[in-house]
Formats: structure tokens, sequence, C-alpha cells
RNA sequence: GCCAGGGUAACUCACCGGUAGAGUGCAACGCUGAAAACGUUGAGGUAGUGGGUUCGACUCCCACCCCUGGCA
């Protein structure tokens, strides 16, 4: 009966592989609207760094507003969804990603139009493929430090066999290494007072899904994503990035996205040159009080010595997006119902195919 | 040419008379309210070359080759 299923069609690939042009150029072909699956242009503050889709101001294309309540961005004609939703400074997470995609998914149907999920972030696009029965337990900070605490206190061992005890059934998907994911198992565990690992089910597909994957090979890739992160510095990331630090002291988010992260001693070194151990914390009230990133009137070889620094960080960046992309293949390699395609012939076929 | 230091895994280096380690890199893998996050695993070296001492040398000695710095 999965032909009754509404329709949607997904495109993934690793970072850097073309998937916004393809999307785009899908939707156009096919009447179709974007909801983007990507965990980091869901904040509006990122913009260069995530090479998050703009909107063309020369178009003057621009926000819109549907049925009073969901918001898409008009780029290159096309609305886009989930992107630019909440600032960084708000906690967004899986959960409320399936459930807002799910929402705009089917506003899409009622609209007679195909919904094309675009993206790399593979467990928000996996939570609507395979409908993730999430458990409702959202995120307990204090329960989340106070566990944190044993550990350091008692070891990882002791929380882990808590676990253990509580869930038996948590030993085949949590390793006991994982801080994360036990604590995560143990506030489920906790809250509902059952086992973590027989809530965590997948559900009756939500949609008949078409996943096409955009191959590309390695070395390819990762030229690609050199050249783009080069590219990313050109269009002024340095400055965005600075802003945002000044702007969002100690956030989590930046902390952990790539072209944002790695920044953090960067910037830091650049006030304290006699300090070569950045102070990863102390880097946010540093920075408000630098004025740029290479300061008029230093000596040459200071200069020099902090461009040196800024290659090293840009460097990193690339390092770390090679690793991300590695992530995402193998992530998906094990699917045997993605479609993989080379170029745009092979993605429109396989599309209008599945329309039919 | 002389003096000094050095040549060990792809890179940076450690060890040192009993046939080699680390970090980085590279590769593979896991994952259900932080996922660009958070974890796990693996493959790589006939120790510059040749000789000597020794039961035994990457480790000590000699020669040669190469690199770096200084002096000419």
């Amino acid at each position: 009966m999965q032909k009754q299923l509404p329709k949607l069609i997904i495109i993934l690939g690793p970072t850097a592989s073309g998937k916004t042009e393809l999307g785009i150029r899908l939707a156009k072909k096919f009447d179709g609207e974007i909801i983007s699956a990507d965990s980091r242009t869901i904040y509006k503050e990122m913009d260069i760094g995530t090479a998050k889709p703009r909107p063309n101001p020369a178009l003057f294309e621009k926000e819109l507003n549907m049925s009073g309540r969901v918001q898409a961005l008009i780029i290159q004609g096309i609305p886009h969804y989930m992107i630019d939703i909440v600032s960084l400074n708000q906690e967004f997470t899986v959960a409320q990603f399936k459930q807002r995609a799910q929402k705009i998914i089917s506003d899409i149907h009622k609209r007679k139009k195909i919904p094309f999920l675009v993206g790399g972030t593979m467990l928000y696009i996996q939570t609507l493929v395979d409908n993730f029965t999430i458990p409702r337990v959202p995120p307990d900070t204090k329960l989340r430090k106070k566990l944190e605490s044993i550990i350091t206190r008692k070891g990882l061992e002791h929380v882990y066999n808590q676990l253990i005890t509580l869930d038996p059934g948590a030993k085949d998907f949590v390793q006991y290494q994982n801080p994360r994911r036990i604590i995560r198992a143990l506030e489920v565990c906790i809250k509902t007072k059952k086992p973590f690992s027989q809530l965590r089910k997948k559900g009756k597909p939500l949609f008949n899904t078409l996943q096409i994957g955009i191959y590309t090979d390695r070395e390819k890739l990762y030229k690609r994503i050199n050249m783009r992160v080069d590219s990313m510095v050109d269009k002024g990331l340095i400055q965005e990035v600075k802003n945002l630090y000044q702007k969002y002291p100690h956030n989590r988010v930046l902390a952990n996205t790539i072209c944002y992260q790695e920044f953090s001693p960067y910037l830091s070194r650049g006030l304290h040159p006699r300090n070569d151990k950045g102070v990863k914390n102390d880097t946010s009230s540093v920075i408000s009080q630098t004025p740029s990133v290479f300061p008029r009137g230093e000596r040459d070889d200071k200069k020099g010595e902090r461009e040196g620094e800024l290659l090293k960080t840009i460097e990193e960046i690339k390092k770390n997006t090679r690793h991300y992309a590695r992530r995402q293949t193998t992530w998906w390699k094990s699917d045997k119902r993605i479609h993989w395609i080379q170029n745009y012939t092979q993605a429109q076929k396989l599309v209008s195919t599945f329309l039919r």
C-alpha cells in the first residue's frame, strides 16, 4: 500500500556535493518546494560558513508567509523551508525538526506541489524516512549536568552500569565509552520509567520516498571542499565568525560547528601575542576588544605570524569538513534504498518515473 | 672545506644494547529530543647505506651519502 502514501523526494549527499543546486533545478522542473534538512542552516545567524542558500536581492526575492504560520525563503523562485528558523541562543533538536517538517510537507501536498527534502544532516533525513518514534523526553539540562558530574566523580563505568541495569537492551546501541549517548539513554529511562531500547522504535512509513544520493568520488569531493572553504574566506567568513563570537559568547552551536569552532584559538591568540596557548574559554570576551582580524600597525613579522595562524585555521576547517563528508558517506553506505546518481539527467529520470 | 646537530610509520618526533612507540594524518565503523554533535576500531616501519664490536644493535664504533645551522 506504499503507493497511497504521500510522495517525498529526498536529495542527499556529502557536504559540497551540489545538493542545493540539484534540489533547486529539480524543484523548478517538477513544480516542487524545498525543505532543508540541515542542522546548521536552521540558524539565522550562520550564513557564509554553512554555505546557506540565500535569496538574490537583485531579483527582489524575499520572505513570504505561508498560511500565516510557516515561513519560507524564496530562492530562485522556489520556496525553501526550515532555513533561518531559530536563533543561535535557542535550542533546536531532531524531534522539533521532525514535527515541523512533517507539517510543512503535508501543507505542500495540500497545495498539490512536490516536496523535496534537501540536505546532509543524516539523522534529520532518516527520522522522516523511517519515521522514528523519538521518545517524548525533551532534554533536561539539569539532569544532564548532574549525570555529567557523576561521571567525573565516579567514572563512566558507574553510569553505564546504571543504564544497563535499567535497560539491558541499551547494550546494543550505546557504547560504554560514549558519555553523551549514555546520558541521553539514562535521561529517557529515568523520565519515562521505561527502557529506552523499547521506546526507540520506527513507526509505519509516513511517505513514499525516493532517495537520491549525489555520488562524487572522494578525490573530487575533497577538491571541491577545499575550494569552497577558500571561497568562504573570500566572502568574508572571518568577519562573520568574529561578529558571532562577539554577539554569542560561549555558544554551544558555534563551538560545535565546522567553520566557526576552529577560529576560537586563532582569535583569542590574536589579542595575547605573548600567550601561545589560546585559552578557549576566554575567547568571547577577548574578541570583543579586537578591532579587526589583522589590526593595522602591527609589525610585519607579527603580521606574518598571524597569517600563518590563519592558514592553519583554514587547513583545520578543510580537514574537519573532509571528515564530516566521510562520516556522511559512511552513514548512507549501507542504505540500499538510496539511488546514487552522478548528474542531473539521471536524477531527473528517477524523479519523473517516481512521480508517474 | 671545517665545526655542531640530525637522518626511526605519510608527517612531527620519542625510546634505547635484548629485533620499535606517541601525536597528527589516512582508512573503516556505530548512532532515535546536542547529530557539522558524540563515540569506537584498524592499516602503515627489513630504523639513510655499507662494514665492525657483541650471544644479541635502531641503540656503541668506523666509513660513506643526505639534511639543517654556524664558520670560512
